[in-house]
DNA sequence: ATTTATATATTGTATGTACAAACAAAATAA
DNA sequence: TTATTTTGTTTGTACATACAATATATAAAT
């Protein structure tokens, strides 16, 4: 039983890389005041106003229970705002919500030039590539 | 501001196969009746008796604060035992731990053929690769 | 020997996230 | 039309995890 035998699950490495990138999202999102997953979910909803919240969680990945929490903290500041419409929520930006929208997009290109800068564009790209091909596998079971 | 825009960002594929591997991990676990983190953790000191929280916390990559409430769980079903040594504690398994070594191993094996199965030998390999030194660059700041 | 610094562990607190169950509205079948 | 199923959202609950602050113990410096 080495120790540093887990540097080869892909559970550990997966997890890590996941806190890594997300301590990196944070500083760089620091600026705006919000964290990585809020500046991007007020970012599609200005860009997309009337948005459901069924595609926002589609569209950020996470389930529709943590989105409407997402929504319920968003809401609370007054940073977008929940229609109802028959059985589903439509959201909409405020003029708060809109404020931000380019300090988010700052933050945004800033953490992607961060990427680039430590990684490489070669490998962040590759990187991403073969994330992406690989979380579609792992989701279809 | 198209959708799927996030597909591209490291911030929300990382996250996203962090969730499909725990996903995937913690069904092979099942069999064990803990989560993959414990079920390793077990391991871990199974097979290195007296190894302390600093060094867990550095094996299963956690911060010490989080390992120290690992611990506590376990010890509360008492699968492992903490050994007071100064300002250090080490950590021993128990008879209770012991027996469980066979099923999580299996249960570890398992763990690696589905990810085999589903990405191939190959591409797990090579993903494992670029995630490894990816993070490595990451935590480097 | 006393003070100061360093290292380890713990606790308080907060966040992100999920699942399962409940609920409400809409679509479909009878 | 009424009954059934499906779909979108919310709520209750639970877990993993982190950070900052604290406690405690050893080591280093004076």
């Amino acid at each position: 039983m080495n120790e540093g035998f887990l540097a080869n699950c892909l559970f550990f490495t997966a997890n890590r890389l996941s806190r890594s990138v997300t301590k990196i999202a944070e500083e760089q999102f620091a600026a705006t005041g919000l964290s990585p997953m809020y500046g991007y979910l007020i970012l599609l909803v200005n860009g997309t106003p009337g948005i459901t919240q069924k595609e926002l969680a589609e569209a950020l990945y996470v389930t529709p229970s943590t989105l409407t929490r997402f929504i319920d903290k968003l809401e609370a500041k007054r940073l977008v705002e929940r229609k109802v419409h028959g059985k589903t929520v439509q959201v909409y930006s405020t003029d708060k919500g809109m404020e931000l929208e380019d300090t988010i997009r700052q933050a945004s290109k800033n953490l992607q030039s961060r990427y680039r800068e430590i990684l490489g564009e070669e490998s962040k790209q590759s990187l991403n590539g073969e994330i992406k091909s690989a979380s579609e596998k792992l989701e279809k079971k």
